[in-house]
DNA sequence: CATGAATGAGTTTTCATTCAT
DNA sequence: AATGAATGAAAACTCATTCAT
């Protein structure tokens, strides 16, 4: 009896293989441009400039290919380093963490994975759930930690700090996601970024600042 | 002759025959579930009751057929009666907006024409766009009117108007909407769907409440 | 929520639309000659006259397809009159069984439906087992009756009738079947034919008739 | 460059080099499980442990490994012992030889050369040709040697030995062979092969025993 | 107007074969 | 000789759209 197996990831293909990097690349561009149903695997093999057999000997199929380059934006969404130091002051805190958060949020194709995942979440919930869980919440629980450091210490005060920490992004958001991610705008400048980022700061400190 | 036969369409396609409407809901109901790519024409006939012929009677394409859907959409949000009378106080209108906004958004189907949108975004920016514009935009223009007033009136301080109405609907979504579109978690109990809009109405009122 | 729903075979397309009849005659031919596996769908359509999208219209994938032309074979099988009237003499009886037997397995693509479907019975074991218990089973036990009707007049001592039965079929195959199904030879001529069913008449009844 | 090449590979794929052995055993395998169109290079390769590179070093291609399997088996059929010495009685050799015969179709696997040959015959008449002619045509040519020393001595009375060879070759696995083939039964135990085989002996010489 | 049968271009996926190392 | 990465042609299947009735 002949079973069928299947190794995808040889030894020689490793994690890192410089042409499976060349294919992640070109399917990051066509799946955040056109969406997963849109980008078909032969304009993806023409963008990563390979054959369509050489996709299938790096991913099984085309939803493992895709969910390599979540997975891809999720190590990339880790590596990001906000300054959640508790002993850095609020204000400046959470000033450049919405910065840094907007910029990752508004850089050139920086919602489209948002937007991609979301688009296909209700057909495969899995990967909408872990997206989610690991670069979303992921955020929220580190903004969330720094927040209770500082109710610990009796800077803040704030009852839920897993809501705070959502609001708080929300807001930061305010404005500017939204258009951007339905074409109604151009990516805001940094100034316009600032302002939002500052607003987002007052209001939630005028509402969470231990008096 | 061919010519000829084009001419009477017209008088059977009036905007609102019940064949039509009976396609729109059909169509309505398979877009959302399964979204622009993944929804079929066929599958569309079959919820609405028509043969697939019948489709093309009433709708130029799917891209037309889709669009008459929004269009719908847009239209229903613009008769949704958030009450915005002037007379009202703020935390009242607020919490009362806050409420209905998270029902629209958090009913079942609710965010899917939203994600449906967002999806094809990218692939059809008109679309997207005209959305925003008539869907989101407007909604925030109205509670910014309100918001004008109530500056004018000295009841409240703001700066950017439109920013503040962003604020607020972004508050209130604050951890329900994202994890609930994800497919990470149910839709929100009432109590908790309360608890956030309050919390996004005391936040809101700490900042802009005039002294 | 929106089931897929697939239903072949509607109303309109009935099991006996010349369509249907049409792609089945295409397909047997392709089938027959080429095999399930070296048959491809692209030239079961160029066979039977129609588009490849045609086919699937009627028939759910090429399995069913297949499965639809050995449920034809089974139901031929089933019509092919043996005349095991028990009141005839066992000589004749079993010598014109043998001669339509025969003819039934080297017409022209007369084995060849057994070939096919033997070849997948190891991948798609159903398949196998049904066919073989729809033909030629069917085909031993009709004979095995008649042989027991015998054995109960007296006129025969037959131990096992199954296997008597299945003995006589595959004496009246001897030297005639395997050289024509492995292409070693000519469809026999009808004199050969004759003879080798003589000669398992005759052997047949050497051991089995009654002293 | 390119031809000088070419010459030393004949060096190294002696036909009997354990390379090519290996490659065999694993083709053999997979091929039988899975049928000529079933069978993957691929398989093959993982089948034998060796790449898929080195099946092209020793055999020119799919077709020529298959080849060579049934070769293999070809050579095996022609040194499978019968023993046919005219000497041995006839009851006892063909009931030694029909126990053989059948342990050969029926062990695990037995059928399968048999049954993967069939199927492609008719794409491949070549291929089946032979095969029938090297394996099957073989043996019934062995017995009809041994049938016609005892014609000649006296002991049997048959008229066309071949036809006679067929025919108890085929009495042998009557009720056997093709249910087993068709995944309609199990393989017959031993008991049940014996009775078989004594039956066939029996009408065997009931027809052909001289008076 | 309404139908649904028919299409064919396009999609994902597989696999025998080649070739640089 | 041996490898295994890479290919591209071809397969099964889908689906928006057309058209005769």
């Amino acid at each position: 009896m002949v079973v069928a197996s299947r190794e995808h990831l040889h030894v020689l293909q490793e994690e890192d293989s410089s042409k499976r990097r060349q294919i992640l690349a070109g399917a990051r561009k066509v799946f955040m441009d056109l969406g997963f149903d849109g980008a078909s695997m032969g304009e993806i093999a023409r963008a990563a400039g390979v054959s369509k057999g050489t996709l299938y000997v790096y991913f099984a199929d085309k939803s493992a290919l895709f969910e390599a380059i979540l997975e891809e934006e999720a190590l990339f969404h880790g590596q990001v380093v906000f300054n959640f130091d508790p002993a850095r002051d609020a204000e400046t805190t959470l000033k450049d963490f919405g910065q840094a958060y907007n910029h990752l949020l508004c850089r050139p194709g920086g919602g489209s994975a948002i937007r991609t995942v979301m688009a296909i979440a209700e057909r495969m919930p899995d990967v909408g759930r872990r997206y989610y869980l690991r670069v979303l919440d992921k955020t929220i629980n580190r903004l969330s930690e720094y927040l209770k450091a500082h109710v610990a210490s009796g800077d803040l005060e704030i009852d839920d700090c897993d809501l705070a920490a959502s609001q708080f992004m929300e807001l930061c958001k305010a404005s500017l996601f939204l258009p951007l991610i339905f074409q109604a705008a151009s990516p805001p400048s940094e100034q316009r970024m600032t302002e939002v980022v500052d607003s987002a700061t007052r209001m939630f400190l005028a509402a969470y600042k231990a008096k």
